[in-house]
DNA sequence: TATTTTAACAAATCATATTAGTTTTGTCAA
DNA sequence: TTGACAAAACTAATATGATTTGTTAAAATA
């Protein structure tokens, strides 16, 4: 009988679709590697622990989101372009929450990978925001608060937070227009 | 020598204090216990485990920052007062870091008691914005808008997400002047 | 084919949470 | 004052999962 293979890419995959389907909490290394078919023990061949485990997550789901962004944005511009951004993002967020809750637990790695993956994702987000004629101070400030609240907006709808579920798509809807309104006021400032 | 003695609010205050000292990941029952001068298992006379701990931690931080806004709000009406209890919860999120944490990771318990307590901190948000002629649906939205925007924000602060120091104070300012203009938009509406 | 590397494995170790059962301490009623 | 009792500490044991160590089999390379 052969042995069964697995490799970096393998792991973090499935252990995405795992975070994703039982949650974060209910990963393990042990039921990871039980899904993979090899004993706990194997996966030190792929990654560096546990933790090491997390942060791949964290940097798989930031890169997969950054495509979803890209992809989200392609022929807008301006505002549209921001309000298709905002869903692509929670969109992202809810379908993937275990992996979406690494991206917002460990971003406190401050390495090299983790500022290169984040900054180059709200680059995009920059770029847009500097083409309204804003400055360069006020877009640094406002992409963080679009990220702010689309952190915190994902993070509360996935755990529940919110009450009735049917008006949540409503209140999200509603915030963002009111991010844009107030963004305009910065337009030439 | 007489036995040491703990019971239920020193375990939780000794639990928040290291919380937001050492982090909460560092945070255990055996760490705990030690700087309670007793056994982890003599813990269990008081709280119900570790889970059971961080669910306290959580309330006990609710609670705590509920005063806080109810200070911060006297005397205040309208836009002043939603601006003073956004600055009152931002003081409190990044000055009680660990507390925080589990604010914003353990409200996914959704029993009574969780209900409540969160319940009543956005409550005094919600009469705020109820009096400034904005419809109840409306105002459902934006209680909302600032939780999500105030959890993400301090969230990220926390885990320096965010790179220059310096500016941060500058970014939280604007966002809130940005959504407070966007909220008067929202009137008679 | 012979050698080297890769990566899975079993077994052992470590750390922490948790449980079970014992002992100490203080209280209260007879 | 004393003896029963309850509360809460303790020790010892168990369970689970991460991690380390050392072994071995398969695959790759020369």
């Amino acid at each position: 009988m052969p042995k069964i293979k697995i490799d970096k890419e393998s792991v973090i995959k499935e252990a995405a679709y795992m975070a994703n389907t039982i949650g974060i909490e209910n990963l393990s290394l042990k039921t990871l590697a039980a899904q993979l078919g090899v004993k706990s023990p194997s996966l030190y061949n792929h990654i560096d622990g546990f933790d090491d485990l997390k942060q791949q997550l964290m940097l798989y789901g930031w890169k997969e989101l950054e495509n979803r962004i890209i992809e989200a944005v392609i022929g807008l511009s301006g505002y549209d372009a921001i309000r298709a951004m905002c869903y692509a993002f929670h969109e992202y967020a809810i379908e993937n929450q275990g992996v979406f809750s690494t991206m917002l637990w460990y971003n406190q790695f401050e390495n090299e990978q983790m500022n290169e993956v984040t900054s180059k994702m709200f680059t995009i987000f920059f770029k847009v925001t500097k083409s309204l004629n804003i400055s360069q101070d006020n877009c640094v400030h406002l992409v963080r608060m679009f990220r702010s609240f689309l952190e915190g907006f994902a993070l509360l709808e996935n755990h529940n937070a919110f009450g009735n579920t049917q008006l949540i798509k409503d209140s999200f809807e509603l915030s963002i227009t009111i991010l844009i309104e107030g963004t305009k006021k910065l337009e030439g400032k």
